[in-house]
DNA sequence: ATCTAAATAGGAATAATTCTTGATAAGGAC
DNA sequence: GTCCTTATCAAGAATTATTCCTATTTAGAT
């Protein structure tokens, strides 16, 4: 296996601290969500990840995603109840999912904003989580829609 | 039928303004929906329909739903992949979703905020629809932990 | 009363995910 | 190094929510 890098180290040492094992399997997955900056659902991970690992079945990309989210390293992104989706993105960010292209988009947080500024909690509401999605046409797809409209 | 309530009327009109008809089917599903403050999934509104339409379907419950969201009369809520949620209340709000009771609970939008006010999109982006849900312990079942622990 | 298109009931089909099971492999005790 | 225990894996079956299909019914227009 490759020198292991920075995030990977880290990945590592994470899984263990809960008594799990970094396989082969697990570091693949891995690889694949941080080597891209797109959201891929699990059967996109699993077709990826077969290149490397050619033996992998999807049930195991699952339970890899499934431990890899349990440790923090990956988050998953719910839109609508299509597929779910696999970020390495660990800030706090919203996600744009546009209708056209299909591209999803993170949206990172203004600095100093909370999502608790914008709604209000009628009493004493302990926030664990929250997911914020927007939908609609990207700037890609708004400027096609745009140009195709003056012709 | 019962005298038509307001609201009914109006979804009445709504209805017929998309050159669809009210039938009894829907009436019922509609009326269901309106007349708790809760957040029922398809089957949930099913069993409840029964009572009234004992012949329905749930693949007719299904039907209304999306005749009626198409219309604008009631909102689906999605959450993490579970099963979709309807909504009566047509105000723009997020939900919170209850990890221990498993209650929705709605969260309206304080004045003059805008979601789009706490991030940042970069570039022109056309938003057409946002969902925004919050997970964790309503005050309900904050209360009941906190009396448990100081036993 | 008749015609036409919309709507329904019921069941089959689909898609995403989870579960089950027997086989494999890794890390620690000896 | 060998044995033992437990975690992990692959493969396919099972589950769940939802959608699709089709014959039948119904409502509204003519």
């Amino acid at each position: 296996m490759a020198t292991p890098s920075n995030h990977t180290q880290t990945a590592d040492e994470t899984i263990h601290g809960r008594g799990l094992r970094m396989t082969d399997q697990r570091r693949a997955v891995y690889d694949v969500i941080m080597g891209e900056r797109d959201h891929p659902t699990a059967v996109e991970v699993f077709t990826r990840v077969r290149s490397k690992v050619p033996t992998i079945s999807l049930a195991t990309v699952y339970n890899c995603l499934d431990t890899l989210t349990g440790c923090g390293l990956v988050k998953t992104v719910a839109h609508e109840r299509e597929s779910a989706r696999y970020c390495p993105n660990l800030e706090e960010h919203a996600h744009f999912f546009c209708e056209a292209c299909k591209a999803v988009t993170d949206l990172p947080l203004r600095s100093r904003k909370k999502p608790e500024d914008v709604w209000d909690f009628p009493g004493e509401f302990a926030i664990s989580h929250h997911e914020v999605s927007f939908s609609g046409t990207c700037p890609k797809c708004s400027a096609k829609a745009a140009k195709s409209n003056k012709r």
